[in-house]
DNA sequence: ATGGTAGCGCTGCTA
């Protein structure tokens, strides 16, 4: 089973890259983030043709998130299930099943500033992620959370610690939310099989050729429960995927994330 | 040099 997650920053605009790098790597499962599109624009059809059943849950403009699968693609969820916890105006969160694996594509709150109402909500959507793992996912099951968490986990995870001190993505705060939902019962296992920091990176900012520098973040994951994390054998970052070229056009300011598990 | 790039969409916001 190959699982991927994506922010392609505007499904609109990276359609043929995404088209491209399916056909290329043959995901299983695919999570998508940051799709912008309404879930009348999302090209389904496009993904039938590849041999993927898609859902979907976006509202245009910002934010969208989907799940892309050839392994089965059943109890499609958008958002979450207590609509009442979250201002369900924005489309952040969707799960599915397949294969027997319970998996969540998350793009979490930007957050903006370290102090901000949008810094608040981030960590209150934090929160009830977690809270939503303990009401919809058994202990023992297989569970995926995958998606761009805007948070870095640890100093590894960002190129220069000293440069970033306590601001947005790598503040105390933030990565105890993230760490509240790890506890859930996660592993991350990109980090767990590349212990060596700075990086894997998956994320470069568009300007000053900040990719070319080596300057970017980690934010992008793919959590997975025990059952799922002991039967991984490669979890990487697909860096090629960010860089101009072969597929054409823009590429995403994020690279996709890629485990293999066996059978 | 207090900027820069990209997407959406047509004005300025979001990242």
């Amino acid at each position: 089973m190959r699982l991927a997650t994506w922010n392609v920053n505007s499904l609109k605009a990276r359609l043929t890259r995404v088209e491209a790098w399916v056909g290329a790597h043959q995901p299983d499962v695919l999570c998508l983030q940051e799709t912008k599109a309404t879930d009348a624009a999302f090209p389904s059809a496009a993904f039938a043709a590849l041999g993927y059943e898609s859902a979907h849950h976006g509202s245009g403009r910002w934010n969208g998130v989907a799940i892309l699968s050839r392994v089965g693609l059943d109890e499609v969820q958008p958002g979450f299930h207590d609509e009442d916890r979250v201002d369900a105006s924005e489309p952040r969160l969707l799960s599915a099943t397949c294969a027997g694996a319970r998996i969540l594509s998350a793009y979490v709150p930007n957050g903006r500033a370290v102090g901000s109402p949008f810094y608040e909500a981030k960590l209150v959507w934090l929160a009830h992620l977690r809270q939503e793992l303990d009401s919809t996912c058994a202990a023992g099951s297989d569970v995926a959370v995958c998606g761009d968490f805007n948070v870095a986990p640890d100093d590894r995870d960002v190129w220069d610690p000293g440069s970033l001190d306590g601001a947005t993505h790598v503040s105390q705060a933030e990565r105890e939310a993230l760490r509240g939902v790890v506890a859930w019962g996660l592993r991350d296992v990109v980090r767990e099989l590349t212990p060596d920091g700075p990086g894997p990176f998956s994320w470069w900012d568009y300007r000053g050729g900040a990719f070319h520098k080596g300057e970017g973040m980690r934010i992008d994951l793919a959590l997975l429960s025990e059952s799922l994390a002991r039967r991984v054998r490669l979890a990487y970052v697909d860096r090629e995927e960010r860089k101009r070229g072969a597929s054409g056009g823009v590429p995403s300011d994020h690279a996709p994330v890629v485990v293999e598990m066996e059978c």
